[in-house]
DNA sequence: ATGGTGGCCCGGCCA
């Protein structure tokens, strides 16, 4: 079974190239962020005509996640399982094939002194508290997505640039650990121990070609289901060519 | 180099 998590940078601008890499990968489940769409534009019907069930929770301009799925897509959770409040669209949570799996956009933080950076932990926190709602350690969950953290210094290309920003704060750090404490981890770091493998590089000043990247787009997966991860993988070619979303598809592959 | 690029949708905001 493969899962993938894929930052699109909104799904109206990058429609044509996701559904041509969904035609050359073929996954079976693809966590979908920031479409950036309300639920009556997603194009669903496109989807469907490729053989994958859809859900989407969105709101408009910002924000908005899906989840596509060719092995079934049951128990839709739009929002927190907790029922914990949310004034915007950056979780949503569904069953495919056996698996829980919720595809997530962690609030970007902006600035450590932002009230949005606030916001951010405290998301995470919550999201400690859904992952409880919907499984347990023992059962089969993935939470995939747009994490905007990067979990240690390995997972960013010049550690002492980045001092005093958001996504490296031991802070930020903490709320994640605090949430794989729970009982879920990050399966990519299972296969790969190499620092320099990126998912996100900035638009600007040709940081893709230029090495200069992040790892923050992460799989967690409850020991069940990252157990029996054979392989991991971030699509680099995905970042090419014309028009691409600023983050690369991060793939898991789950062995019976 | 507090710049740069690209998405929202048309003036800045957000990433």
């Amino acid at each position: 079974m493969l899962i993938v998590t894929w930052n699109v940078n909104s799904l109206k601008a990058r429609l044509a190239r996701v559904t041509a890499w969904l035609e050359e990968v073929q996954p079976d489940v693809l966590c979908v962020q920031e479409t950036k769409m309300t639920d009556a534009a997603f194009p669903a019907l496109t989807f469907h005509e490729m053989g994958y069930e859809a859900a989407h929770f969105g709101q408009g301009q910002w924000n908005g996640v899906a989840i596509l799925s060719k092995i079934g897509l049951n128990d839709v959770v739009a929002n927190f399982a907790t029922g914990e409040p949310d004034h915007e669209a950056r979780i949503i949570t569904a069953n495919c094939g056996g698996i829980s799996v919720s595809s997530v956009y962690v609030p970007n933080g902006r600035a450590l002194d932002h009230e949005h950076y606030q916001y951010k932990l405290r998301w995470m926190r919550q999201l400690r508290e859904h992952a409880a709602a919907v499984s347990s350690p023992e059962g089969k969950l993935v939470i995939a997505g747009d994490y905007n953290i990067a979990p240690d210094d390995r997972d960013v290309h010049d550690p002492a640039k980045l001092v005093g920003q958001t996504h490296v704060s031991d802070e930020e750090r903490k709320v994640l650990s605090d949430l794989c404490a729970w009982g879920i981890r990050d399966v990519f770091r299972d296969h790969y121990s190499d620092g320099k493998l990126f998912s996100w590089w900035d638009y600007r000043g040709g940081d893709f070609h230029q090495g200069r990247g992040m790892r923050i787009d992460l799989m967690l997966a409850t020991k069940s289901v990252a157990d029996k991860t054979t392989w991991c993988g971030i699509d680099r070619n995905a970042r090419k060519g014309e028009q691409p979303s600023d983050h690369a598809p991060v793939m898991m592959m789950v062995g019976e």
